[in-house]
DNA sequence: CGAAAGGATGTTTTT
DNA sequence: CATCCTTTCG
């Protein structure tokens, strides 16, 4: 019990007491201060002028935040004048909370960009002819909408996906970059088909009053850039801002930042280049390593010390780090113990993996060590929760997936809530068409396209052109009743809109016949939508009760702008588990990090060039920096993806933490299934060397267990096409081979080419098992013996 | 028109 | 593996 401060789970700065506070008074400011250290106290007590905080991981960056809010505040500036941003709705949520704790009442300004971006649209959006109830596409809905865009134009016939073409333009939004720059630097193919979609898109979109998710910063932008009087207006209001994850801006950010912190610079940034983690979302590291050109006169503190994690965790992360080379010099210090070494666990497969993670952990909660709210499981990509799940599931301890987002994304409640969108902005069309025949009404895809062309010749959106059906000739009588039908149903209820949010949900689910659907259905999966549904109801309700102000508007809002980690409940006693995206910002005692391997950690995809692979390793940087007592680094020899088994090879991450402090545990050779609570795995520590990886036949013999045994030099090598990673010839069913895992089994199937070449194979111990050519460990036995 | 079935296909991270 | 797409048939 080296360390002494902090709870499981809670974001960071966590540890502090806050409670103070008597009912609308305001603290004695020198009280603010009495627990920070010298530099801490420099931030919270700068005043006036620009100031950047370059904060290291678990340096009480957050706590400095609140309390700089605290002491304006004790200074006597109007919370009015006051903004906050920050990086999740949860993490302004709190902030919320600490300042309430410290001075009861205030109003600040406290939200994400987003949040903000939607704040000044409702207020000033008629300046950009967008109506006060616009819509708010997210990706989903985006690419949905774009695709019908180019359908409509007849611009369908492009080999480019329309999400390819709608990321690109959500690219050009995080640049600032209207249709009309894009055109003028648009050379290869595909930027002239980008080039040529969006203004149609932008022009559309604007058309039934919605707006994607990158307009919530880009039209601001625009606002703040092009009418002056605003401008002048807002940096006059909020003439203390204070920016939270600086570092993870992007320029249509750092565009609103600027242009609010003009006439009065009293501009805040806190942020730490090392964990800067969106590159691929457009943010730019540049803007915190920037901000002194920005702002010549800024004060800049640095926060080296780290009151979070052990002397092993922090040395650890240290060495790591230190291999980027894109860079300024700098290493966290703590004066914590030194705590337990960093463990890295091999493990067999990603079964193997997750079972024994969640029984040690499950262990070190029946021995009292810890609770399981103390413990994080962190993982590169969504797809690994999967095996977890089950895991935990099979082991009975409690746990909770941080993806908030799910249960919005389900298409049930996407399904409800469009038919919201729809009664809230009867232009959207992207909602009508998601809802019109959902149930089913009878309204098939042919319907549609001519509905299609009935709104685009009138210059109407899809639903005012559903109540003249009855006009057009080229509709079927049946159809064209049930479209008037349904324009009559959405009618009605639009005549309901004062009702509270979960009211009107209900009657929705009982007019549309949507509960109806659900309720006679013989699918099983459909009662659980039917409970999803109804959750949704619950979820309305819940947070019309705690916002009773904010109506329909408000709560579609809050589901369009939620977060993973906005749903994670930090006080329940439950494992997390997240991605390494989403535990910035929070603390756990316990912290493993699954799949540290290569193609994983780092990702494949972020192989190509050397920016990629330091925001990689920054990534493995935010994850380790989170634990605050054990920190434990997993990896497993064999890795299902997709259905398909692969070899996988520890991470390169790995072999760059210091070497004599970091105890590595081998488990591939312990039977999952036989291992006993009491059981201890074999220690190598310090390691000779790298960590046994899967290798040829001829190197070491105890790296996996299974069907090897050694000496049989007579058989042809183990093929190994991980090595050139290419298809192999002559595969075909019947062939019998041998796995370096499962044995010896034949092949059944035989599909695609190249890289993606896959083989099924039935294995007489392990059954089928679907293969990736290219990396299997295997060797063809017989191109004969089929039977 | 729409349900069902088969096949091709693509894949990170998220406000 | 899971989703999306096409095809097919009622």
């Amino acid at each position: 019990m080296e360390t002494n401060r902090g709870h499981a789970g809670q974001a960071e700065g966590n540890g502090e007491q806050e409670e103070r506070g008597r009912q609308g008074r305001l603290p004695a400011p020198e009280a603010l201060l009495a627990d920070l250290n010298e530099e801490q106290q420099r931030a919270v007590t700068h005043g006036e002028g620009p100031l950047l905080v370059l904060a290291g991981a678990g340096s009480g960056k957050t706590r400095v935040i609140t309390r700089r809010i605290a002491w304006l505040l004790a200074m006597g500036i109007p919370a009015e004048r006051i903004l906050a941003i920050t990086f999740t709705n949860k993490a302004a949520q709190e902030m919320r909370q600490r300042v309430e704790r410290l001075i009861p009442g205030h109003r600040v300004w406290i939200g994400t960009f987003h949040a903000f971006g939607v704040h000044l649209l409702r207020q000033f959006g008629d300046r950009l002819s967008l109506s006060r109830s616009f819509t708010i596409y997210d990706v989903d809905d985006r690419n949905a909408f774009l695709r019908a865009t180019m359908e409509a134009a007849r611009l369908d016939n492009y080999r480019y996906r329309p999400e390819g073409i709608a990321s690109a333009i959500s690219k050009a939004k995080n640049q600032l970059r209207s249709p009309a720059d894009y055109a003028r630097s648009a050379v290869d193919h595909f930027a002239q088909v980008v080039a040529e979609v969006y203004p149609l898109y932008e022009r559309r979109l604007r058309q039934v009053q919605a707006v994607d998710f990158d307009d919530l910063l880009y039209l601001p932008a625009l606002l703040l850039r092009e009418h002056e009087q605003i401008r002048s207006h807002l940096d006059d209001r909020y003439r203390f801002i204070l920016i939270d994850e600086y570092q993870d801006t992007n320029l249509a950010q750092y565009e609103i930042v600027r242009r609010l912190s003009q006439d009065h610079r009293n501009l805040c940034v806190v942020g730490d280049p090392d964990q800067s983690i969106y590159r691929w979302r457009g943010s730019d590291i540049r803007n915190i390593l920037d901000f002194e050109r920005d702002f010549p006169d800024a004060r800049v503190i640095h926060l080296p010390r780290n009151y979070r994690s052990t002397g092993a965790i922090v040395s650890a992360a240290n060495r790591l780090i230190a291999h980027n080379k894109q860079r300024k010099k700098k290493e966290l210090r703590t004066e914590n113990a030194w705590g337990v070494p960093v463990r890295v666990w091999t493990f067999r497969d990603g079964l193997d993996e997750a079972d024994q993670v969640v029984r040690r952990i499950k262990e070190t909660v029946q021995a009292g060590r810890f609770r399981y709210r103390d413990h994080a499981i962190f993982v590169r990509i969504n797809a690994l929760t999967r095996v977890l799940e089950s895991a935990f599931v099979r082991h009975g301890v409690p746990f909770q997936i941080v993806k908030g987002f799910a249960f919005y994304e389900r298409k049930e409640n996407k399904d409800v809530l469009a038919y919201l969108r729809l009664l809230v902005n009867p232009q959207d069309d992207v909602a009508f068409e998601r809802v019109v025949n959902v149930p089913a009404r009878g309204i098939g895809e042919t319907t549609i396209e001519r509905l299609r062309n009935l709104a685009a010749e009138r210059g109407c959106s899809l639903l005012a052109a559903a109540a003249e059906a009855g006009r057009c000739t080229t509709i079927k009588a049946a159809s064209a009743r049930a479209l008037t039908q349904f324009h009559r149903l959405i009618t009605e209820l639009r005549t309901r809109l004062d009702l509270p949010p979960h009211e009107l949900i209900d009657l929705v689910l009982q007019r549309s016949g949507y509960e109806q659907m659900l309720q006679s259905s013989e699918d099983p999966d459909d009662q659980e939508r039917l409970a999803n549904v109804q959750e949704l109801v619950t979820a309305a309700r819940q947070f019309h009760e705690l916002n009773p102000q904010a109506g329909l508007t408000g709560f579609l809002e809050q589901v369009a702008l939620a977060s993973d980690v906005d749903g994670w409940d930090h006080e329940a006693d439950r494992v997390s588990v997240m991605t390494l995206h989403a535990s910035k910002g929070l603390e756990f005692p316990v912290v493993y990090i699954l799949a540290v391997e290569e193609g994983l950690l780092p990702h494949e995809r972020a192989l190509r060039d050397e920016a990629e692979l330091e925001e990689e390793r920054r990534l493995c940087f935010v994850g380790m920096t989170r634990a605050m007592r054990e920190l434990h680094l997993c990896h497993a020899h064999l890795r299902e993806y997709r259905g398909v088994i692969r070899c996988a090879i520890p991470s390169g991450f790995l072999d760059e933490l210091p070497r004599d402090q970091v105890e590595w545990h081998d488990l591939t050779s312990t039977d999952s299934n036989s291992t006993r609570p009491g059981d201890r795995p074999i220690v190598y520590a310090p390691p000779p060397s790298l960590p046994p990886v899967p290798s040829l036949p001829s190197s070491s013999a105890s790296d996996l267990s299974g069907s090897r045994r050694g000496g049989k030099s007579i058989l042809p090598p183990l093929h190994r096409s991980a090595a050139n990673g290419e298809a192999v010839e002559g595969l075909a069913p019947g062939i019998v081979i041998q796995h370096e895992q499962f044995g010896i089994g034949q092949v059944v199937a035989v599909s695609g080419f190249g890289a993606q070449q896959r083989m099924k194979v039935r294995f007489p111990a392990h059954g089928e098992k679907t293969l990736l050519v290219a990396q299997a460990p295997f060797r063809i036995l017989n191109r004969r013996s089929g039977s």
